[in-house]
DNA sequence: CCTGGGGCCGTAGTAGGGTACGGAGTGTAA
DNA sequence: TTACACTCCGTACCCTACTACGGCCCCAGG
């Protein structure tokens, strides 16, 4: 189970080495323990944190932020309080971010909805109502239902 | 309510006036009418757009499904069946961007939960068990809890 | 009139996040 | 023992998304 390569790792977490080596440089990655020959030695809780780290990215968070996450759980011994304090601020922000992809998810439902279906390309132009005309070509439909509202 | 100049709407917005012709640029706002001087008008709709632009960039995507994602809704007529199809797609995305969400407020909550809360620098190591020990220093919790599980 | 605050445009520069490359060492299977 | 895959390291390069700069035009107020 233990001493996977670097490579070995990066396959399996589907980024590659030179991105694994970015992020140990940039500190998302602790160092790990090498073989006499200098190559690293991982386990498979590195997989789980690459994954990890590839996935909090696609949900919009920065590396800098990412380093936050893991860190909050890293040293839970140095200030509880203050661990908790920064980990509540973590939902906060975590929250807002699943209140507006829900806004956008819905507004992409409506959209959807809107459409006949797998009829042939006739549209219904919009079911909740008459709608004003736009003199500019923008859509509208994912900003007027909710938006992703700024409070 | 008409007539804003490109200074009004990136106020309005919260972004810089460069930014927005850059998104002009970019493709993801729409060539607005002009006045004779040349200068640039827009109404509220503008705000929205740019603060939808916004908020989906800090949920991860990137400027180019942005459009995508604006594309959708300004070109119904040309293929519906086509839209819907792209439009289920990136509901299916954005569905698992908010189970991904949900997973990391999970492992905060929990983690936050693991403290003792307002006491002294106090920590419970982990409720849910007794916790093999770790030769590396990573942090565990995050990732062991529902790591925004890959499919 | 003229000054200040916008606005217009094009181009250049920057930060973040990788990605590629070159040259050298290691380790293992035929 | 030779070939081949893999690792190491440092540096350089690339793409995305801005951000700044310089030079010019418009226009409202003092």
């Amino acid at each position: 189970m233990k001493a996977l390569t670097i490579g070995a790792v990066a396959r399996r977490a589907g980024v590659g080495v030179e991105t694994f080596r970015f992020y140990e440089r940039e500190g998302l990655i602790p160092q790990p323990p090498r073989r006499p020959s200098g190559s690293r030695q991982y386990d498979a809780e590195a997989v789980r944190r690459i994954r990890f780290i590839r996935h909090a990215k696609q949900l919009g968070f920065s590396l800098r932020q990412i380093r936050e996450l893991l860190t909050l759980r890293a040293h839970p011994q140095t200030s509880c309080a203050e661990g908790k304090e920064r980990a509540e601020a973590k939902i906060a922000e975590v929250e807002q971010k699943i209140c507006d992809l829900q806004a956008i998810q819905q507004a992409l439902v409506e959209l959807s909805a809107s459409c006949a279906g797998r009829g042939p390309d006739q549209c219904q132009p919009n079911p909740g109502g008459p709608g004003g005309q736009h003199d500019q070509t923008m859509g509208t439909d994912l900003m007027t239902h909710r938006p992703t509202a700024y409070p």
